[in-house]
DNA sequence: GTAGCTGCAAACTCTTTGCAACTCT
DNA sequence: AGAGTTGCAAAGAGTTTGCAGCTAC
């Protein structure tokens, strides 16, 4: 049993076929898929899933804090399996997703939000970017 | 003529009775406010006003920089006049939504980019957080 | 057995758009 | 006059949901 699959039942889900597909791919997905992505790959698995059930699976684990759901400027959902604490530089070209991780970053937002008189509960940083030294 | 009325007749645009109209709504707003909200305070100066037209206006106003477009995690857009670069912390109890700068920061976004390989075409900040003491 | 889960299709929210009529310039 | 603009209603995209049947426990 997968570790996200012993996670789920912990947290009381059942462990139907549809949950163990969908569990799969995003065990195997080491980037950032969209609702589609884990559809199509699901689909790969067990054609008879339906985009609901995708749905559904992803906002129970979410709510269970096993996935993040990110909503860059593009107008849907990309999720992620939670891993450490990270941010994103979206690459304008390609649309690839770049993790990144930056202390400073850490120790700043939280003085942001304090120096306003705010306890910090969420934040979003985001950057949008082209690789540089391209030839044109 | 407003300084926003000037500016888009400078760009072309015709100064219709309902650009005027929405366009009074914009500078008078001190906040962030939603298409609902610029539609709602416009239709109290012109109640023929249609959303299509704020929603256009406003799509309009984004590409001449006149206004920034936000989307925050609330699943709609709220826009802004342009003002200084700053960023934004909302509350997550009324909604507010408190501007704030950082030098520190920006100097930050920049750099890390930088050392990704990237050059910072766009970015997002968000702080999400709760007054800090208050009594339950 | 039954609470929970599923597929389907319909519904929802926010936003965009085709069209015919209208209006600034 | 004519290009640009408008209101309306329909269409779109992404997401959620009601329901009847199915399934893990």
């Amino acid at each position: 049993m997968s570790d996200l699959e012993e996670r789920c039942a912990a947290a009381g889900l059942k462990m139907t076929g549809q949950r163990k597909v969908i569990l799969k791919v995003l065990g195997e997905a080491s980037d950032h898929p969209s609702v589609e992505d884990v559809y199509d790959r699901a689909k790969d698995m067990d054609s008879s899933i339906s985009i609901a059930t995708v749905y559904r699976t992803l906002g129970l684990l979410d709510e269970l804090d096993l996935v993040t759901r990110h909503e860059f400027q593009e107008g849907y959902s990309r999720y992620e399996v939670n891993a450490d604490h990270h941010h994103h530089l979206i690459d304008l070209e390609t649309g690839k997703v770049i993790e990144f991780q930056n202390d400073e970053l850490e120790k700043l937002k939280i003085k942001i939000a304090r120096d306003l008189g705010y306890e910090l509960v969420d934040h979003r940083f985001e950057l949008y970017g082209k690789k540089l030294g391209k030839k044109k």
